[in-house]
DNA sequence: CCGCGGCGTATGCGATAGCGTACAAGCGTA
DNA sequence: TACGCTTGTACGCTATCGCATACGCCGCGG
């Protein structure tokens, strides 16, 4: 009996899960295409499986395979302290005006920032920045008037009280069409880590 | 030549990430300890590698290998539009005052609310939920008073503009030990999405 | 007592992942 | 033309993944 060394513990955690759902072995082999016998040795870290054998675990479990694998995304809580103010930007020409509220991060790993926007004013220009690191999201909620989001080249129209939720590595800006300001919540997190 | 079937097409992607780093077959191989051959077959999806590999190729290319699969993490965009103000919670025995910006939500990705929270005042009890579905997680930005934050037993105090983010799927609840009211922005984010 | 159904695991065999090596093609230099 | 040196890929061989099957174990009903 030799135990090889995880890459993560998915055994341990595919156990979990498969207990948590009241599925035998042989009832997960059914629902995802595995054997059972190959189902033990992975929860109990004997062999490795391929990627296509891992996939469709994660599949009989109703995840997919990187939700599966999501227990090396490292501390569980990370705290920011709250440092002197950032002094947010407030641009009288553009109308824009932007406050951060999270306090600045080492090993950032979410951003909240709240924008209002004068008549006509705009997040940056339409390719610049605002543009986050590859794999970032960013949610954002309109509070008060209406704001034209474009990304990518697509636009979409919102109003006051809808969400939207798209990956942040596109370029991608807000505009205020309306004649009153509009006020934005914005939320950026979780892009990838490199190192 | 036989082209298996991708769980996801996670080759293309790596041949992405490794021109990106401007790194030959060779440097890569030698940087994560799979030989050349190996990641030229996984690359052009002649074959799938298992776990440990795969782990050491995303260790190569400085991600977390959750990180390297992620791309199966669906719609680049999604609004969803603002219906009928959502009630919010108001219990003025215990003091909790909640109120959920965000419209509802199929396909939930995010959901951002506002607390707040009269001296004493805590949301929930101790072991019970607020506690979101596994994978998600949480991040909190105290924007007045002091609040204490108990995960999992741990406490952590918070002061006003402190920023905390943690995995949501624990047992976690905010208290008020001032007295002052507490007001807290928490942002819940992309949990497990099943099927 | 036996039998029957479930459970998780040991066994043995094809199939293939993963290695070292060897190869063809594309560069710049002589 | 040949030469080094790079690039990505084809070739064999061994380790092991992944399967069907068989086994020991336990709780239940006869």
């Amino acid at each position: 009996m030799t135990t090889i060394e995880h890459p993560t513990p998915i055994g341990p955690r595919i156990r979990a899960l498969r207990d948590a759902m009241e599925l035998s072995l042989r009832d997960l082999a059914d629902r995802c295409g595995v054997s059972a016998p190959m189902l033990s040795q992975v929860e109990r870290g004997e062999t490795s499986p391929t990627l296509a054998v891992a996939a469709r675990i994660a599949g009989g479990l109703e995840l997919s395979l990187s939700q599966l694998l999501r227990l090396d995304e490292g501390a569980t809580v990370s705290i920011v302290r709250a440092t002197e103010r950032r002094p947010g930007t407030n641009d009288p020409a553009s109308g824009h005006r932007a406050e951060i509220l999270t306090p600045p991060l080492p090993g950032q790993r979410a951003e909240l920032s709240r924008h209002v926007l004068a008549p006509n004013a705009a997040t940056g220009g339409p390719g610049d920045p605002p543009m986050h690191e590859p794999g970032s999201r960013e949610t954002a909620l309109v509070q008060e008037g209406r704001v034209v989001l474009q990304i990518d080249g697509e636009r979409y129209e919102l109003t006051a009280g809808d969400c939207v939720t798209f990956d942040a590595d596109l370029s991608h800006h807000f505009e205020n069409p309306g004649s009153d300001d509009a006020v934005l919540l914005a939320v950026v997190s979780a892009g990838l880590r490199r190192s």
